[in-house]
RNA sequence: GGGCGCUUAGCUCAGUUGGUUCAGAGCACUUGGUUUACACCCAAGGGGUCAGGGGUUCGAAUCCCUUAGCGCCCACCA
């Protein structure tokens, strides 16, 4: 069957995505084979596909097929992220927009919601990555909220618990009032917002007097339970052992000393709010002071913010500035710049919260993590994340990992009464209760009297566990699966995730395998708009992923993102890169249309141009394949597919077809047809990772394939030896052919038109690539003489002198003033050179290697002089 | 405030340990061509003081110092 005129993306990568399934070629089984492993940075279950992820999957997908190529049972584990902040709170709202209230609900009652539109829209993200050409093992399909992954969070937990290193602490955490959760600090997001920093008079107690703080947060004066000064302040002297009144409330609390506060910032006088805001819980906590909460779980104010109760702090601090000014206790305003710590999922400004809270030690567990990376066991590229890395798993603190949420895992406590310490930590609720009767030797208790702790756990508490649990190798740690895949080998990911998830991968495996998750490690950029803005539904500059594959067929799609992604860099996303791929998608098709359209006839012999072309052509192929085993090496894809694209492009269309071609209508030579069809088989199996669909498409075109023949399942080209001499005789050839070009172009001779060429050369031996001269430059007698030819057009390469006799008259002034420029410019080079090679330091210092290089070019260059200079002395002459 | 990185052609980027004509690639652009696979084509061509300044060296895009601009990460200054 032949090819079709046009190529259709959308049918043809339908049909063989289609085929690939039904073989089975992505699933992956123990063998023995050596594996080759990538787990997928599990998307939101009920997320979309965005470029972030085009990008991200498309790098990985050319990963897993080059190494399916190459023989590894190669395993791509796909699968989704419960991702319970993000979830939850769309429930929520989905919830809300049906006139239902999330605390209206019980925890099942609201979790069967949870689970009814995770069904409904889980999994679509997966059935896009399958638009893109995704060769995930999709009977691997996990999911963190899977019953043996959870099982597996558990388990941890309960196993980190025992260990001593989850432990209850009541301490100031990032609380989101909008999720009404807490925040661990990697989800609060710090922006510079202009604000005001508010001077406010604080009577004395027992006197006339007053002093002046500076605050950002006045609506906060209502927790004020000390004002605080430098002991070394000489200004305050007075003050010491004083008390001071808070406005409004009429309150008086102490004046402390410490040296933590600033002389220099603001008054010097600094009031202390313990229960809102870090720096002054510690200060609290040293000082012992009284700690007064006047906020709800939602920032409305509580009961202690008197008249104020129930409206919310940003009202309340507008309201109460105009109060403190009606009272005379507003000294001034000023502007003020700081930073607010923002809810990285809902926005909303972070509230400092006093809570009983679980968290994870870091320090002793960080250590084997940041010894793998800093010693190459775990390969970040590029290596300049390594810094970021190290500085981060040295100052690393504490994981906060409960949150206020349903959606998750309920953190696996289970209190028997209202003390503190009155809980035990368990699988399940049977061995809890055991462990509750031992702990307290009341053996009366009954499974009724425990009550699970309500919040679930930090989703990432189960994203780290990914590459172990998606094979269950944490609840059967010596399982055949997680023996052969672990550890995987890359990992592609978004710098943004390092943290939250890269580092506690590498944290967990180290802690659960003794060995790390991963080899490698591939960061890739953001992608942007050509602004160089984020791509953002909230800005409405992303792209929909699967118009783009509608618009220019998914292969044109990949190769368009990855045209322009260096490793770490962002992608600056133009439409025009995918333009780019399509049409790179078109030349594969139209080359292979073309090959595979000719007709063959046996009786004809090879032409000699043909023959030289394919040695030639096998010779840059095997140069293309070193380049790429040195491009993917170092995980760089753009160039990869550079390099691929290059060679299709110019080495095998530009070049090899058009020496092998025959004539309009006439058939071609069997022995040429045949190795052909064998390089367009190579070639197809080199850009069968950057483009699935078209290569398979054409593979099979080319003939008959049962379904172990499949490109998919095929075999990465060997790599042999480079004849690099007949690479660099050729260049010599194209030059020629270039200067023939050059030469028809400035006399208006037409390609139809045959012309004669001479070679005038010092050793008169004939380059093996002259039948190719001769074809591609359309020549109708070449020939190699002794002397000039006179009247003729002439051109150099290297130092040989080509002549094109023109019939009618050629411009004698035209020529004279070309052959002059040369020749100033050699003269030029040959001054430098020599310049060179004078200077004693030079030849004294540098490597042999480069004074020889320097030599040959001294020689070559007064070679060529001398045939210009006997060119002009000819044509001024005559 | 601390740390890290970046700045090369109109755009996006390469440029290994300083050394061949090293100033590159792709795209874009200009000019010309095309009944013979592809205008998603072919050929030829223009275009950069390698951010500025200083230094080391026989030799610097490359190493060092410095200035400017940009980006990222970390940090409790009210």
């Amino acid at each position: 069957m032949a090819l079709a005129a046009k190529y259709d993306a959308k049918s043809v990568e339908e049909k063989w995505y289609n085929y690939w399934m039904e073989n089975n070629y992505f699933h992956s089984e123990v063998d023995e084979r050596e594996a080759y492993t990538i787990v997928i940075p599990p998307p939101n279950v009920t997320g979309v596909l965005h470029m972030g992820h085009m990008l991200n999957n498309t790098i990985q997908d050319v990963l897993i097929r080059k190494a399916r190529l190459h023989g590894y049972n190669a395993c791509w584990v796909p699968g989704t992220d419960h991702a319970s902040i993000a979830t939850e709170a769309k429930v929520v709202a989905k919830l809300k927009e049906e006139g239902i209230d999330k605390n209206s609900l019980t925890r099942e009652e609201f979790l069967e919601h949870a689970w009814e539109w995770t069904h409904k829209h889980g999994g679509i993200i997966l059935e896009q990555l399958k638009k893109l050409g995704a060769s995930c093992d999709w009977e691997r399909t996990a999911f963190t909220m899977d019953d043996n992954l959870s099982a597996s969070v558990i388990k941890v937990f309960v196993d980190l618990y025992n260990k001593g290193l989850i432990y209850r602490g009541y301490r100031m955490v990032n609380w989101d009032p909008e999720a009404k959760t807490t925040l661990s600090d990697e989800e609060v997001i710090y922006e510079e917002k202009q604000g005001n920093l508010y001077y406010l008079n604080y009577k004395i107690e027992g006197s006339d007097e007053s002093l002046t703080i500076a605050t950002t947060r006045p609506e906060t004066i209502m927790g004020d339970t000390a004002i605080c000064i430098n002991p070394n302040d000489e200004r305050f002297i007075n003050l010491k052992g004083k008390k001071a009144i808070v406005p409004i409330c009429n309150r008086a609390i102490p004046i402390i000393e410490d040296e933590y506060v600033d002389m220099e910032f603001g008054t010097g006088c600094l009031k202390v709010t313990p229960a809102h805001d870090q720096n002054d819980k510690e200060l609290g906590d040293k000082h012992s002071l009284d700690v007064i909460d006047i906020f709800n779980d939602d920032a409305t104010l509580n009961s202690f913010g008197l008249h104020y109760e129930g409206k919310d702090r940003f009202v309340v601090r507008k309201e109460i500035v105009k109060e403190l000014e009606s009272i005379g206790a507003l000294e001034k305003t000023e502007t003020h710049l700081n930073k607010v710590g923002t809810s990285e999922r809902t926005k909303a400004v972070i509230e400092p919260k006093l809570s009983d809270q679980w968290f994870l030690k870091m320090e002793g567990l960080a250590k084997p993590a940041l010894d793998a990376v800093l010693d190459k066991d775990v390969h970040l590229v590029p290596e300049k994340f390594i810094n970021t890395y190290r500085h981060w798993m040295e100052n690393v603190r504490d994981w906060n990992i409960s949150r206020q949420l349903w959606w998750g895992h309920q953190i696996p406590a289970y209190f028997y009464g209202n003390g503190k310490e009155d809980f035990v930590v368990a699988e399940s609720k049977e061995e809890a209760l055991l462990l509750a009767k031992e702990k307290t030797g009341n053996s009366a208790l009954t499974i009724t009297d425990l009550t699970q702790d309500p919040d679930a756990l930090d989703t990432w508490f189960s994203s780290w566990l990914w590459p172990m649990s998606v094979f269950n190798g944490i609840l059967e740690p010596d399982n055949k699966e997680i023996n052969y895949y672990y550890p995987t080998n890359d990992l592609v990911t978004a710098p943004e995730i390092l943290f939250f998830w890269v580092a506690r991968m590498i944290i967990a495996g180290y802690e659960y395998r003794k060995e790390k998750p991963f080899t490698n490690v591939y960061l890739t950029g953001i992608v942007r708009d050509k602004q160089r803005r984020k791509m953002s539904k909230s800005l409405g500059n992303s792209p929909d992923p699967l118009d783009l594959i509608d618009q220019y067929g998914a292969d044109g799609i990949r190769v368009g993102m990855l045209l322009s992604s260096p490793a770490g860099n962002d992608l600056m996303f133009d439409e025009d890169l995918c333009k780019q791929g399509s049409a790179f998608v078109n030349k594969i098709f139209n080359a292979s249309r073309l090959v595979l359209g000719w007709e063959v006839d046996a009786d004809i012999s090879q032409p000699k141009a043909s023959e030289v072309a394919v040695q030639w052509y096998r010779s840059k192929f095997q140069n293309a394949l070193l380049e790429l085993e040195n491009n993917y090496k170092k995980y760089r894809i753009s160039d990869a597919l550079m390099t691929t694209y290059k060679l299709i492009w110019d080495d095998f269309c530009g070049w090899l077809l058009e020496m092998v071609k025959p004539a309009y209508q006439c058939p071609i030579d069997a022995k040429t047809y045949n190795e052909v069809v064998t390089i367009l088989e190579d070639n197809l199996k080199i850009v069968h990772p950057f483009t699935p669909f078209i290569s398979e498409e054409i593979w099979q075109h080319i003939k008959e394939r049962t379904s172990e023949e499949a490109l998919i399942i095929s075999s990465w080209p060997e790599i042999s030896e480079v004849d690099t001499g007949l690479i660099k005789e050729f260049e010599i050839a194209a030059d020629v052919v270039s200067g023939i070009r050059t030469i028809r172009k400035e006399k208006n001779i037409a390609f139809k038109e045959t012309i004669t060429l001479s070679i005038l050369n010092h050793d008169k031996i004939a380059n093996i690539f002259d039948p190719v001269i001769v074809k591609m430059g359309n020549i109708d007698t070449l020939s190699y003489v002794e002397e000039k030819v006179e009247g003729a057009l002439s051109f150099r390469v290297k130092s040989n002198e080509y002549f094109i006799p023109i019939s009618g008259a050629i411009n004698v002034e035209e020529e004279i003033k070309k052959l002059t420029e040369e020749l100033i410019y050699t003269e030029g080079f040959l001054k430098s050179v020599q310049k060179k090679l004078q200077n004693e330091r030079f030849v004294n210092n540098a490597p042999e290697q480069v004074i020889t290089n320097e030599r040959k070019k001294e020689a070559d260059a007064e070679a060529k002089i001398a045939t210009l200079k006997s060119s002009l002395s000819g044509l001024q002459g005559g």
